[in-house]
DNA sequence: AGCACGCCGACT
DNA sequence: GTCGGCGTGCTC
């Protein structure tokens, strides 16, 4: 039989161990079956393996040893290795390491363990309260179903000690069961939020696209209120309808506490959950009910693309020009891309939704590629805010000061009508450079050639690329003069400061991700702030991601130009992108929006078609001088990193690398470089940078790993690989 | 990744 | 003469 191995034949056997490819072993007592996730011996240590296929039977009988078990989980599935596979081919990465992103749930060996669980009993309390009857109903309406004492509590809004008073009556029994419970029923068929005429036009849509079964991915744009998420809840409605398993991917701090209320508010119960806040029960029991189907929707961040779903249909990538979509996770890989690669596998659905997408994905729309569905009306009353250039040139700004009295005049109008105002700069902090005023000194980071940030409500200097701090010194590192370092530059502490001597009335929050210690406490924090907690948010970047402000009018963007200096083709993207969403916070209610931009060079191509609102000359323009300059999505890059933290090493390395091209010329790609990396040095290792540019359908991997391949390398020398690289400057 | 093997410097 | 540095190679 075809997917099954007896006792003694010969397996191979994939680990998570660096090993390069997978080895042979004998199949156990009683077998394995492809895909099983096995305990394998490996030199002097137990590993974690998957059968891979039929052994290659190129390694001496005699040495092969055996599997020491099969784990008790779900075998891996054909489409997950042939995902894995192609992954790995496409990222070049190692299939090793690959395979460590699916089998990140810890546990995966042990035998399922027992846990408390409470359902409804026989019994009549002695007196029936308000918090007991909601426990009770509960219970009635999840028929029988079993709850953590922790899930029942939150699910009927009473405290623990409610469902403990309940069991002594016996109206709830308290048991043990296995853990690894299933998740609540989601029910896609409840009535949801009433859509508008282009809502319910997209839901068909989308909703028509899943029936079809087969692979299709749709670019969901729209602007922020203009109801994506509505939208998309009835595509994931369908995929509920048919049986088969939704995934609706987040950046990271998107995952509010909002959000999962608004999928209950739509199927009656909440998704699991799978980001780095979770526990290791939860994971483990999370992992294993995709694996049995029994979690049908979950919502999670990018690494959620690699558990072992049973039969996935839809994958949603909100805010899907995010770029922290694109990370270091181990692996380098763009979860946008890699939803697509797996949606394709898995002939399942992909929706890519934004308001300003990314220049690749509005690309592959005007190619045909994808499906587009555009939303215009704003939900309820909500306009878009109206936008305008305030010329800095023209505006008198005394040094260290960065407020120009026109977005002074506007704060102060939204103060006097009780509305919130937003300000907006894009960097943490006081001050992003310290500098020594006697001798010019900056001071920098010890481990990384980055400037050092003050942090003013920390007392200290702190690296951000590192993270290294260091108290504040009052005594020039370089010249020894005292008392002669000055801040330069605008962080939001710095702003503030400046908004507190302007508006001493106001109440003033400053949103940044350093200022809290948790995710959630920051979350809090937001709603706080959202429900009218503040006169004036003072954010970063942070403020742009997804989330909402009713009473916010105004948006004040301090420096509008910080990112469109340099010749990074992705930079007037991201401005672009970034503006808009900031903007796109203003005006949601009644109140109509406003949103100012601070800038230099009002003129400005990128700056011109946020204020106009035509953000398809945006693109178009955007795309024709990437098409141009070959760059992507017209043509492919990629980077290549090395770094050691013998400089000399590194730069002997990459010129090396640039000399002996003959593979990557082979494919007509160029090879520019070695630079050093966009940051030089960081925590001790200096890094030098190469980039390879070749046509679009050039075999780039390919040639990439015989060039690669053709060099060893020694001793702290590291190599990374980044296919598709977010930045080429 | 671990771990063993192996070949050159400063110690009892 | 030996202890130990970590470079190189192997693990089915």
């Amino acid at each position: 039989m075809d997917g099954f191995f007896h006792e003694g034949d010969l397996v191979s056997v994939l680990t998570t161990q660096p090993v390069g490819r997978p080895f042979d072993y004998k199949a156990p007592e009683g077998g394995c079956a492809l895909g099983a996730f096995v305990e394998v011996p490996l030199g002097p240590r137990k590993v974690l393996g998957v059968v891979w296929g039929a052994g290659q039977g190129d390694y001496d009988r005699a040495r092969v040893r055996s599997v020491i078990r099969v784990l008790d989980a779900a075998p891996l599935r054909d489409e997950m290795q042939v995902f894995l596979q192609r992954a790995a081919d496409y990222t070049l990465t190692p299939l090793p390491a690959m395979l460590r992103l699916a089998t990140r749930a810890p546990g995966l060996g042990d035998p399922p363990s027992m846990r408390t669980v409470y359902r409804l009993g026989d019994g009549e309390p002695a007196r029936m309260t308000d918090a007991r009857r909601k426990v009770l109903e509960v219970l009635r309406d999840y028929g029988g179903l079993a709850f953590t004492l922790k899930e029942l509590a939150e699910a009927a809004g009473v405290t623990p000690s409610v469902v403990k008073g309940l069991v002594e009556s016996g109206a709830v029994l308290e048991e043990a069961a296995p853990r690894d419970l299933p998740y609540p029923r989601l029910d896609p068929d409840l009535p949801g939020k009433a859509l508008t005429e282009d809502q319910a036009a997209g839901a068909q849509a989308l909703a028509g696209a899943l029936r079809s079964g087969a692979y299709g991915t749709t670019l969901l744009k729209g602007v922020t209120g203009s109801g994506k998420t509505e939208v998309y809840l009835e595509a994931v409605a369908e995929c509920l309808r048919q049986g088969r398993q939704a995934l609706v991917l987040l950046p990271e701090i998107a995952l509010t506490a909002e959000f999962l209320t608004r999928v209950e508010a739509r199927f009656g119960a909440r998704p699991a959950e799978w980001h780095s806040g979770v526990t290791m029960t939860e994971r483990r029991r999370l992992w294993r009910m995709v694996g049995r189907g029994e979690a049908q929707f979950l919502v999670g961040a990018r690494s959620a693309l690699f558990l072992p779903y049973r039969d996935l249909g839809l994958v949603v990538v909100d805010e899907e020009h995010d770029t922290s979509y694109k990370q270091e996770d181990g692996v380098l890989y763009n979860a946008r891309d890699m939803a697509v690669l797996r949606a394709s596998i898995n002939d399942a659905q992909v929706v890519l939704a934004s308001a300003t997408p990314s220049l690749e994905s509005w690309a592959n729309a005007e190619a045909g590629k994808y499906q587009r569905i555009e939303l215009t009306a704003r939900f309820g009353e909500a306009v878009l805010p109206s936008m305008r250039a305030v010329d800095m040139r023209a505006e008198d700004v005394p040094s260290g000061r960065w407020v120009s009295p026109t977005l002074k005049a506007a704060v102060e109008a939204r103060l006097a009508r009780k509305e919130q105002a937003l300000l907006f700069i894009n960097r943490r902090g006081y001050a992003p450079v310290t500098l020594c005023r006697a001798c010019g000194h900056q001071i920098g980071c010890d481990h990384c050639d980055a400037r050092m940030v003050e942090h003013r409500f920390l007392k200290r200097l702190v690296c951000h690329q590192c993270g290294e701090s260091k108290p504040m010194p009052t005594v020039c590192p370089s010249c020894g003069a005292e008392d002669r370092l000055a801040p330069v530059g605008p962080g939001v502490e710095r702003l503030a400061e400046e908004a507190a001597g302007l508006f001493p009335e106001a109440r003033i929050a400053v949103l940044s991700s350093d200022l809290y210690g948790s995710a959630r406490q920051l979350k809090a924090q937001i709603e706080e702030i959202a429900a009218g907690g503040a006169d004036i948010i003072i954010g970063t970047q942070l403020v742009a991601k997804g989330h909402n402000f009713p009473l916010l009018t105004l948006v004040g963007v301090i420096d509008a130009d910080l990112g469109l200096m340099g010749s990074d083709l992705r930079a007037a993207e991201r401005t672009f992108q970034l503006m808009r969403q900031v903007a796109g916070r203003a005006g949601r209610a009644e109140a109509p929006g406003e949103a100012l931009l601070q800038t230099y060079q009002p003129e400005h191509p990128v700056i011109r078609s946020i204020l106009t609102g035509d953000e398809e000359a945006f693109w178009r323009a955007e795309a024709e001088e990437r098409r141009q300059a070959g760059m992507p999505p017209y043509g492919r890059m990629a980077g290549i990193v090395l770094s050691s933290p013998d400089v000399q090493q590194v730069f002997d390395l990459g010129t090396e690398m640039a000399r002996r091209d003959q593979p990557l010329r082979a494919i007509g790609a160029e090879v520019f470089g070695p630079a050093p990396a966009p940051i030089a040095r960081i925590r001790g290792r200096h890094r030098v940078r190469l980039l390879v540019k070749a046509a679009k359908g050039a075999p780039l991997q390919k040639a990439l790993a015989a060039w690669a391949g053709q060099f060893r390398l020694k001793g702290d020398l590291r190599m990374a690989i980044d296919i598709d690289p977010q930045s080429f400057l």
